[in-house]
DNA sequence: CATGATCTCTGACTAAAGTCAGCGAATGGA
DNA sequence: TCCATTCGCTGACTTTAGTCAGAGATCATG
């Protein structure tokens, strides 16, 4: 233990100093650090309020300073919520938009952090340079993996529903001819509570990105359902987490076998259920979405093969 | 590249916030950040004001009431530096040294990143918990590698004969019968000024830590002398850049072969002399401390067999 | 439609971080 | 020996970062 975070010791000073580097230079564009970082979180895409606060972890009072005077500079706007469909927009939410120059701003910050990159990889040869982008992305990608938390909560809770909702969005949006959450497996949410059931949540940084559901269709069989993903957290491994849960908390109440349907459109869910050593089965349901069927015993290990 | 820097921000931005997060629980021990940052900087060795004024980008006055501060907590001790081996030291520069207290301080502060390490890992499987430590190690072993800058200076030069100094300290020290660096090859130093030879040191932080030089003993022959790298800087291929510039000089200069002697004390030496394609050759010259001795042709590729 | 909660914003603060000019002692060369 | 330089220190300052209480609008709920 003592051994690894030694090393972990290191790699934490190291980065510390080349983040210390980073910040200084940012303040060389003469705009204190708090600006900056604002109108870096910010990015092309604009953000809520809300969200800047929580990823920044500042107070809500010090935001409303920052964003005056970025205003008064005249690198962004602030503006309440666009109402999406209808859908009645919360008026005391808002949202942060960079201007043109805004974004010039953010561009000439990007350059700064790429020159950084830069120069610490001149002096490395190619191939060295290439290990040490592949490190990089490495990290990169385990340590969100390890911010990823999943959580069993009630499939009646707000943020389940609105996972639910989501996932339901976008089968309507994906499946050929549309989805209506009534057909199919109307309820199936009923059954994922304890002792028959599960649902899982899947959170990054308290945001739920991704859901996952099981309930129990026999003795020793049961059945995945609802597995989604939040489109802004794919590629992270999301879905594989769910599963796995899902797959433990099955084991712990005694199933064995698993289960799960899917439609033909969800390509990347086939992938996986492959990957994590689900074979294609025969038709077991009439769901009229459903194109593919698989199932796994989960007493063998999940070679693919 | 603006693919792969894309990777490096994604990278930038996460570190950010593992720093963000890792400053936010130091300053939960209710000190403020840039006392928490002197007394973990200062590590239990203790350290020169002038370093850590580098190293942590300082204004002198405000390093000085930093340490007023620390040391009214009783935390460090601000003492003259000892004088080493009758050498008259330079009695304005200050050496910090952290007390029992400060070191126990240190040691929380140690603590809390441990455990934010910890906490990171907890939530991965060990596989991917140690895929992450490999892939830390490696972008730290190359951040260091990449601050490594060699440049050509005088062996007059202060800071040349400062690295010769200590190498030829060390070699008394190591060398079975000592060392008098009168007797072998006294002024090789003075051949190995352009165009007839090279020195070149190996800086990190503007600081030298190692040295190499070159001088030309034939038209298409050349000798690789004073290869020494600095205590606190090995392990970290110092020497092997030196080499690489002194060779790639070489090259510059119209010289094919290279040769060189070693004691046989220095195990570390020969062995990176032939990882970098250098082969013992009979005895070519009567270095009273010499035991082994090794050539490469620069025209071929350095691969060791 | 009353009530409590939430969201943003403002004003009045405090603490921390950092800058600048200059002093006295020590040093290293001409 | 003199002179410019370096090192650490002090006092007087500014800027940045962050906190707290409360106001006004909006929203969710019974």
């Amino acid at each position: 233990m003592r051994n690894r975070s030694g090393r972990c010791d290191g790699f934490n000073r190291l980065v510390t100093q080349r983040v210390g580097a980073l910040e200084e230079s940012y303040l060389r564009r003469g705009r204190p650090l708090g600006e900056a970082r604002l109108i870096f979180e910010t990015r092309a895409e604009g953000a809520e309020l809300r969200a800047l606060r929580n990823r920044l972890g500042l107070d809500s009072g010090y935001l409303s300073r920052l964003l005056r005077s970025l205003e008064a500079q005249g690198l962004i706007t602030v503006e309440g919520l666009v109402t999406v469909e209808g859908d009645s927009a919360d008026r005391r939410r808002r949202r942060v938009r960079l201007t043109s120059e805004g974004r010039a701003e953010l561009a000439a910050y990007d350059r700064l952090s790429d020159e950084l990159a830069a120069s610490m990889l001149a002096r490395l040869s190619g191939h060295e340079r290439e290990r040490l982008l592949a490190a990089m992305a490495e990290v990169e990608r385990l340590i969100r993996a390890a911010a990823i938390e999943i959580r069993v909560v009630s499939p009646n809770s707000a943020a389940a529903r609105r996972c639910l909702a989501a996932y339901f969005r976008e089968l309507a949006a994906r499946f050929e001819g549309g989805f209506n959450p009534n057909e199919g497996d109307a309820a199936a949410e009923q059954e994922m509570t304890p002792p028959n059931g599960f649902f899982v949540l899947a959170w990054i940084d308290s945001r739920p990105v991704g859901c996952g559901g099981l309930r129990r269709v026999d003795k020793g069989v049961g059945e995945i359902k609802r597995m989604w993903t939040a489109p802004e957290a794919r590629g992270q491994g999301v879905a594989r987490r769910v599963l796995h849960e899902l797959e433990a908390l099955a084991r712990d109440a005694g199933i064995e076998t698993l289960r799960l349907d899917t439609n033909r459109v969800l390509v990347e869910a086939q992938a996986m259920y492959r990957r994590e050593g689900y074979r294609e089965i025969v038709r077991y349901n009439d769901n009229p979405y459903a194109h593919h069927w698989f199932e796994r015993n989960l007493e063998r290990p999940a070679d693919p093969t």
